[in-house]
DNA sequence: GATGAAAAGTTCAGGTTGTCAAATGTTCAG
DNA sequence: CTGAACATTTGACAACCTGAACTTTTCATC
């Protein structure tokens, strides 16, 4: 569709883009940083906060992580040694493990979310109706994109995977 | 006992915060993706974008990524093994090594940067003046903040005083 | 000027993330 | 039942990242 595309970006668009950037490794940087706090490493954290919303296949982590499935597995086995998910079979496909977060592995991705004084930091330049109005400008950024994770748990996918390139 | 439970933090920024980490793993994925198909890796791309403002020492290099000293002496190996950075004595501190890229790093950084179609997909949704109003939301929480330094920055229009109100 | 603390960079060992190709076990169509 | 397709795992390998030990250079102090 429509490959064509302005040959030079709108300078705001640009700038937004390069404030976005500096702001993802901001984020970034003070995700790390309270994963390890909790003897986490950041991709650990990225699959507990994903199993928040329910157990998922590693199949689908692996989707919605943009990685390979293989690489899941290293992930879920340290997880899972630690106590904070087990792997269970899905008794309507049996090749498919479904991922279930423990209660620890729950405690401890809530107390991660909570403790990200991302929060307080750059955020708290900002008065209650201008974090409004972010939060606006954000949902409708990533309401256009199809980066939501669905919560269920065996959801028949519509895979209709349109590949670009 | 009433510990005075700080009420956590308003719905609100919990929330940004939440959009906030999935607009960080989008981006994420862009970037690295983007570094890959010009074979770099996205900590690579990151160095090299750092590079842009001209040489720079090991060591800020680290602190301004925010990690050990030594690991960016393998990351700038790769990249100098590849002809994208040299490494130079500065002639003030004969200790200290200078990262500089070549004329090939620049342009392959600088390729990187236009064509991270982030700005595309999850920007096209917003209207001109939309756009406008988030760049000085995001100005003003990055101000607050002593970020300094960060990939992605240009040096271009420094004009930091836009206040809207 | 010599001495020792401190800094910048490197090296080495070890763990984690990530890819790819080749397995295993399961489902489904014919 | 057979074979294709799928989910997951395994193994080999490269890159990232940390921490401790080491080399070279600077700087304060004597």
């Amino acid at each position: 569709m429509a490959e064509e595309q302005a040959p030079t970006v709108d300078p705001i668009t640009l700038e937004v883009v390069d404030l976005m950037a500096r702001l993802v490794g901001l984020f970034h940087r003070e995700y790390e940083e309270a994963a390890a706090a909790r003897s986490l490493t950041g991709a650990q954290a990225k699959v507990l906060a994903l199993l928040r919303r329910g157990p998922m296949p590693m199949r689908h982590i692996a989707q919605t992580l943009s990685c390979e499935p293989s690489n899941i597995t290293g992930i879920v086995d340290r997880l899972e040694g630690r106590g904070f998910v087990t792997r269970e079979s899905d008794p309507q496909d049996r090749r498919v493990k479904l991922v279930v977060a423990t209660d620890a592995g729950r405690s401890a991705s809530s107390e991660l979310r909570e403790s990200l004084n991302f929060a307080r930091e750059p955020l708290a330049a900002l008065e209650g109706d201008e974090r409004a109005q972010l939060r606006d400008l954000l949902r409708r950024m990533l309401d256009s994109t199809d980066s939501g994770t669905s919560p269920g748990a065996t959801g028949s996918t519509g895979g209709s995977a349109a590949k670009t390139g």
